[in-house]
DNA sequence: TATTGTTATACTCTATAACTATA
DNA sequence: TATAGTTATAGAGTATAACAATA
């Protein structure tokens, strides 16, 4: 169901808070990501291997943040919708290049422009702060992790550190 | 390893964006919630069930946002912690009123002091506009859901909601 | 007949471990 | 020996279906 107006004792929450903003923009998205065959997180695949160049599998993971064995997964499904091609490297042989080929180009134009259009929309109650709302998110996940007095570890670095993150 | 410094093709995405601040909360919450033995959601459920009275586990999981088989299983945990208890209603016996204990209450107080300070280290990069983003994300979450042309349609039904694909 | 809590079950998402082919 | 990709498997988390008790 997601917001039935949440009472006082759960708008302050930040994880309440966060969690269904995540799980409506989802909702909204796939409706909105639909006509393409596709979800927010294969666009933004084919929008990393189109704006960088010749990313392997395990770049694309790193950059977007899931494991490897995800990424199969994932660029399973791309190139079975025919949206991207996996080819060798020919440089070092392990490594599979993402491409995107011509109809995976089309299609990531057209879905951005659907996303976009959904965003403008998600945001709308927030007028014209809506640009440094978002900023302040950007700020917020690639905040250093806390310094100060209290500690604690930060999210990335640290020597053996085991994260069960993601 | 979350947040290794999004590239642009990403940093712009709002789904990237709220999935990656919520996991980050979800990691720093963990552990500052860790001595109390309990999670982020079960605090919820706590404050709850101490801020309005005689709630139901239907209407916990109503306001929670959770399904009411999952809200067994929450229960379940609490009880066995000693936190909650379960009692029926004398006015509707098919209702399990949740009931804080006395040790309950205690882990509250103790585990809300900490969660109101890990949130203010999460915000800390917002600066003095913190409580003015915290208001813009509320908002998100309790919007009327659109209005606009393409409308929405929740979860749940929807008569000719296209949907061709899966 | 409808609702609350419960159990059993299934499905999604993602991570861990082990294997292969390359380096 | 280490790394990229793959496969198989297991673990969270949550939803659906069916059932008992109660209304």
């Amino acid at each position: 169901m997601t917001v039935p107006a949440p009472p006082e004792a759960l708008s302050s929450r930040l994880g309440y808070l966060l969690k269904h903003a995540y799980l409506r923009l989802g909702e909204e998205s796939a409706e909105a990501l639909a006509p393409f065959e596709i979800d927010g997180r294969e666009l933004a695949v084919l929008a990393l291997v189109d704006a960088h160049d010749a990313l392997s599998q395990l770049e694309v993971a790193g950059l977007l943040g899931v494991d490897r064995t995800t990424m199969v997964a994932l660029v399973d499904v791309l190139e079975g919708k025919g949206l991207v091609e996996r080819r060798r490297s020919a440089q070092d042989r392990r490594k599979n290049i993402v491409h995107l080929t011509p109809s995976g180009r089309t299609r990531l134009q057209n879905a951005e422009a659907a996303r976009h259009e959904l965003e403008r929309r998600f945001l709308a109650p927030l007028g014209p702060e809506a640009a440094r709302w978002v900023q302040a998110l950007q700020s917020l996940v690639t905040a250093p992790a806390d310094v100060s007095p209290s500690s604690r570890g930060s999210t990335a670095a640290r020597p053996g550190a085991a994260r069960p993150g993601r």
